[in-house]
DNA sequence: CCTGCCGCCTGCGCGC
DNA sequence: TGCGCGCAGGCGGCAG
């Protein structure tokens, strides 16, 4: 479920209270949590043991921990959390890993209700895992290109919103900051990428910008105890949503009605009046023949 | 190559 | 009260 601003928050949380300790102990509780950890969850815990996290590091929605030329990458999935805290805590139900460290401090903890998200060892991953290579770089990061982005996103044959969760285009958006954004840029999420004007495209891209920003400043969104940050507590930009989840409400800008319309298994959000629904692709290239 | 679909999981709220 | 269903912040793998 994170998006960039929580796995962002989550990040920065991480940088704060594990790097520059040492791990001591690694347990394995669900296997599923290493899934992509083909050695298996013992040499998952093997090759963590005694080694000095020096970094917290983030691509979308993926982050990572640098130990030494390596990495421990995680991925949150839908309700994946790391926590740290009292280490004589009770262990509750969904923790699938823990890390103990030598200083017997705060230990860490992924938690995940879902089990979608997971942990790997990712050798030669400190700067960038090699396993993270076809994840695009996300619009809040230096190495990201604007001109670049804009480009390949008008030759995508496909629906805009599809084209903004696909984290090979543009990395760390979701479902509610795709929405969220598109409403800001009063487009249609069906709106097909190949009819986008330039400046159209631009303006996706820096309401996508804002939206991540914004929500970044709030701590995240939360709609329940699913997300937190590392101490476990909720970010608060759930209460400045405009369009997700906000199906049969007043759009914050003209007071119509959000619709909620069925989208790849799950919804997409909009205002039916400031973001009407395309006119068919046909359509589209019509229109264009005649203007050029 | 690109695009789209499917499965992977658990838990909650809803209507019957 | 119980049960089935739809729904939930995401991804990788694979078919066409």
């Amino acid at each position: 479920m994170p998006e960039l601003p929580e796995v962002e928050t989550v990040r920065a949380g991480l940088e704060r209270h594990v790097v520059g300790r040492t791990i001591d102990t690694v347990e394995v509780l669900h296997p599923r949590a290493v899934r992509r950890h083909l050695a298996g969850p013992a040499d998952f815990a093997a090759v963590l043991r005694g080694r000095t996290i020096t970094g917290a590091r983030r691509r979308g929605k993926y982050l990572w921990l640098p130990v030494a030329e390596d990495a421990l990458l995680a991925h949150l999935g839908m309700s994946g959390q790391l926590l740290v805290g009292d280490p004589a805590r009770p262990v509750s139900a969904h923790v699938r890993a823990r890390f103990t460290f030598t200083d017997a401090g705060p230990d860490l903890r992924f938690t995940d209700q879902r089990t979608f998200g997971h942990l790997v060892w990712a050798g030669g991953g400190a700067v960038l895992p090699p396993l993270i290579a076809h994840i695009a770089p996300d619009p809040l990061e230096p190495a990201f290109d604007e001109e670049a982005f804009i480009a390949r996103l008008r030759l995508r044959h496909t629906g805009l919103k599809r084209a903004l969760l696909d984290q090979s285009l543009v990395s760390g958006i979701g479902n509610i900051y795709a929405d969220e954004a598109l409403w800001r840029a009063r487009l249609h999420w069906a709106r097909a990428t190949d009819t986008l004007t330039r400046p159209e495209a631009t303006r996706t891209l820096s309401a996508v910008r804002e939206v991540l920003g914004d929500a970044l400043q709030a701590g995240g969104t939360s709609f329940d105890s699913l997300y937190v940050n590392v101490n476990g507590e909720s970010g608060y930009f759930g209460r400045s949503l405009s369009v997700y989840g906000k199906a049969g409400q007043p759009c914050p800008r003209c007071g119509a009605l959000i619709r909620r319309d069925p989208f790849m298994n799950r919804s997409a959000h909009s205002c039916p009046r400031c973001q009407p629904r395309p006119r068919s692709r046909r359509d589209h290239r019509d229109l264009r023949d005649r203007s050029t």
